[in-house]
DNA sequence: TATATGTATGCAAACGTTTGAATATAATTG
DNA sequence: CAATTATATTCAAACGTTTGCATACATATA
């Protein structure tokens, strides 16, 4: 059986009370006894029962992480987020729950309310797409005394959700900028799908940089130029690679809206005898660790989900002290890798 | 101020007790009475309180994974691994306490007294190395009433310890073997830390198919085919590679002990205006996502670390049910996965 | 009808802390 | 030295459950 404060309590033949103010380090409490309840707690291996102080205190210095089962574990992305948020979460004194949910019938809900009898003290929610989490859901969450933090990109109109997410707008006219930079002027796009937010925002950003520079495509070249995949889905790359280099449109550079189908779409292209950057300029999205493995290495957009996760955790402790956020939309802003995919870099180590 | 089981009596009209056998579906309830009292729950929103159950049961239902920080989060590896163990944690039941331990003094003890204070009911310590856990550290968790497995490949003497693990050996044994039945006769290898087990067994693994072929090499030849590098830092496999390709000796292939060395060596040897599979075959270790991008795309040794997550979940309930486990070290069967790199899949889709 | 069996509910203690209020002891003050 | 204040400690209730035991009532048995 553990040892509790009871059996520290007999054995200095003090009170319990007494023995919980000096573990805690209250000041109210002789010194001389500290040291006497210290020594015996020690060689006893005491260990506080944080379940038991929860219940009194009513919180549990925990964060609940809830994420969608759908193969976002394996992303990069959530790692680098995981990592923030754990970092955090540690340096911040909270322990960390963490949940997966399997996308289905109300499957978040009960992953949720898990979470709320675990009582944890805030919550993560991790990249759910629309259709998995209902914006009346969190709002109806929202209801509920628990504060939480929503991570990613989505439309939401309740102004009762605090969201954190990469700045797609940005990121994406960075890579176009870079592309108008090294001279390209007829730049193809292998897109997501249109009907996402997410996509939504890197079309803003890829057409804002475009307007800037005063580029303009007819109607008839911006349908043949955009092919419109699943950029999760693998083989969505090579697919829309091999119709562009199919179609008789005119292009020199691809801006490709992940990093995994810009890998499929330079090997589409080489398998075609063609070469990267020469022939097509390659730029990806995401940032991914392996990008720099690929050959020529993937210029790329980084998303900034390490600095996410822990914003993320900082919000949500700020939440909970019951403070409001000066903003309740925040996106953070994401950084251009240049390698060698688009030519502006022709070094060759392996570090980069 | 959440809702309680008092709140439910009070307006049923019946004690706290019977409220709560009715919630637990305990059979010495009326089924009237249960359903009325379900009814008061339901419209009052009650959310049973998991931390008063906890302290009174003396179980949290909660299992606790313990990760070293250094940058195991990014490792596909791990991705697998927590998926494994969270679906498989989920579905038996259990919640999932993370947590990441910056390795340095002591680090590793903070954390797990950490868990230890919230009452988890088990451990996974994830990939610790010798050097960050000794196994000392490890027997006096042991000695300690909390039960604990060990993932990942390490040298343990003590029999109290419950390991699993990659089968290292078989795994290197399957990605040689592989090249010989592909013809190759002088294999190279860029290797990772001889000190460390993993790389030890999948050295055994390597000569095993080896002498099994009847091959053998001078110690001249090894001395000059084998390279040894840290396999997880950047750079390894492009510097080894370079060394190799620089040196007399002829060789027809190249085992390389991870992933993202085979892809620095693969770049390296095609810039030297070299082709893999051609003029060198390759073989990597790891089975990360990516090695379908690489052009050529990578043939690989798969570690099955979803499985060896969810395995170590099964292993940790039966060791909280109080039973013992069969075997205290498990290794899984780690999977070839044959694609361009050595030349014996020709076919080029991306999905693969 | 009295006794035994079973079923449904209530009572009260327990889990291991924290914490406000009360008390006892020591130190300070006029 | 008495009165006041500060310090150190104890008391007891509380947090929200679970659970063994006692009790009440209904039903079956002799």
């Amino acid at each position: 059986m553990a040892v509790t404060l009871h059996d520290i309590a007999e054995k200095t033949g003090v009170d319990v009370s007494t023995v919980s103010r000096a573990m805690n380090n209250k000041s109210n409490v002789k010194e001389e006894t500290k040291q006497r309840i210290w020594q015996v707690a020690q060689t006893l291996g005491y260990r506080p029962n944080r379940v038991a102080r929860s219940l009194v205190t009513q919180k549990t210095n925990t964060l609940g992480l809830v994420m969608p089962s759908t193969k976002c574990l394996g992303h990069t992305l959530f790692s680098w987020m995981l990592e923030g948020i754990s970092l955090e979460a540690e340096k911040l004194g909270y322990s960390l729950s963490f949940s997966v949910v399997d996308i289905g019938i109300q499957g978040e809900k009960t992953a949720i309310t898990k979470l709320e009898e675990h009582r944890v003290d805030g919550l993560i929610l991790g990249w759910f797409k629309e259709k998995y989490i209902e914006e009346s859901t969190l709002v109806q969450l929202a209801q509920r005394e628990i504060p939480f933090i929503v991570i990613g990109d989505r439309h939401l109109s309740s102004r009762d959700i605090n969201m954190i997410a990469c700045d797609n707008f940005l990121g994406a006219y960075k890579a176009t900028n870079h592309l108008i930079d090294l001279g390209h002027e007829k730049i193809a796009l292998i897109s997501g799908r249109t009907d996402n937010p997410i996509v939504k925002n890197r079309l803003a950003g890829f057409n804002a940089a475009l307007e800037q520079a005063g580029i303009h495509y007819s109607d008839q070249s911006i349908k043949r130029l955009m092919k419109e995949e699943d950029f999760s889905a693998a083989g969505a790359g090579e697919r829309g690679m091999r119709s562009l280099l199919d179609s008789d449109e005119e292009f020199t550079a691809v801006f490709v809206l992940s990093d995994m189908c810009a890998a499929e779409a330079i090997r589409a292209i080489q398998q075609r005898g063609l070469n990267v950057p020469n022939d097509y300029a390659v730029v990806g999205f995401d940032g991914a660790e392996y990008g720099r493995l690929l050959n020529p290495s993937l210029t790329t957009v980084k998303q900034p989900y390490r600095e996410i996760g822990q914003k993320a955790v900082r919000m949500l402790k700020q939440l909970i002290a019951g403070e409001v956020l000066p903003k309740n939309r925040v996106w953070i802003e994401p950084q251009l890798i240049i390698r060698e995919s688009c030519g502006a870099q022709r070094t060759a180590t392996a570090t980069q």
